[in-house]
DNA sequence: AACCAGGACGTGA
DNA sequence: TCACGTCATGGT
């Protein structure tokens, strides 16, 4: 089971990432890189509030191929508009959403899916939506739907991105055509279905995504060194 | 000063 | 299906 060491290994380097941040949560996890603010390392209990899980299903969709520190300021000037709520959003104009997500980029684009999520949102009242239905929705797709359904609802689904694909082709666990439904596979057939679990493997494989590019060039041989050896 | 972030969609072949 | 262009800001 190389994922389960694996997971164990970053474990240990890195120690507890504290996902999903939440700007409303007032905890810090400073042996993080970049961004500081919102985390709660070790406490998988959020959300615990309606507000903390739309605040999440928005994050899930600004940070699409973005920053993390541009997406902070976004939700940060949602959150002054008190918009991090899906009817008082669905009340501001677009100009202003536009206006107060435009740091995370891509904002015409974005604007248009937080409006269209708020209201598929709202009519769930409450309801757990299922995979299918996430990806139904314009400007929600596979990686989207599933930071949702495991970050802000608990559900034991692993998310694929970026960093994880490159991950596992470094590994050689799979390769450039490998689709993503594949690769969540290998995660979902090597480990149990925790949620705490893939939350905080996820978030492992981020940080250390990160360290990798930050790292300097020793740095930076040291984890092309743990990497290899257990390819 | 290029490069690229915790992707998804539209298009043409 | 699939490869490729588009969307956009801000930190390093």
């Amino acid at each position: 089971m190389p994922l389960q060491r694996l997971h164990n290994d970053l474990l240990a380097a890195y120690g507890s990432q504290g996902w999903w941040p939440l700007h409303s949560h007032d905890g810090s996890n400073p042996t993080k890189t970049g961004a500081c603010r919102g985390y709660h390392p070790g406490d998988y209990s959020f959300p615990r509030t309606d507000a903390e899980r739309f605040e999440i299903c928005l994050g899930a969709i600004l940070t699409q191929n973005t920053n993390w520190m541009n997406v902070e300021k976004a939700i940060v000037n949602l959150s002054r508009l008190k918009a991090l709520d899906a009817k008082r959003l669905l009340k501001l104009d677009e100009a202003t959403i536009k206006d107060a997500i435009r740091p995370a980029g891509y904002y015409n684009q974005k604007t248009k899916k937080l409006r269209i999520f708020a209201e598929f949102y709202l009519t769930q009242k409450g309801k757990q939506p299922t995979r299918e239905q996430l990806l139904e929705l314009w400007g929600i797709g596979p990686e989207t739907a599933d930071s949702m359904l495991l970050y802000a609802y608990h559900v034991p689904v692993f998310v694929v991105d970026a960093y994880t694909k490159r991950l596992l082709i470094s590994l050689k666990l799979a390769n450039e055509k490998t689709t993503y439904e594949a690769m969540q596979r290998l995660f979902h057939d090597q480990l149990p279905a925790d949620h705490e679990l893939f939350n905080e493997y996820h978030a492992l494989i981020v940080e250390h995504a990160k360290r990798l590019k930050a790292g300097t060039a020793t740095t930076l041989h040291l984890y092309k060194h743990r990497d290899s050896r257990r390819a």
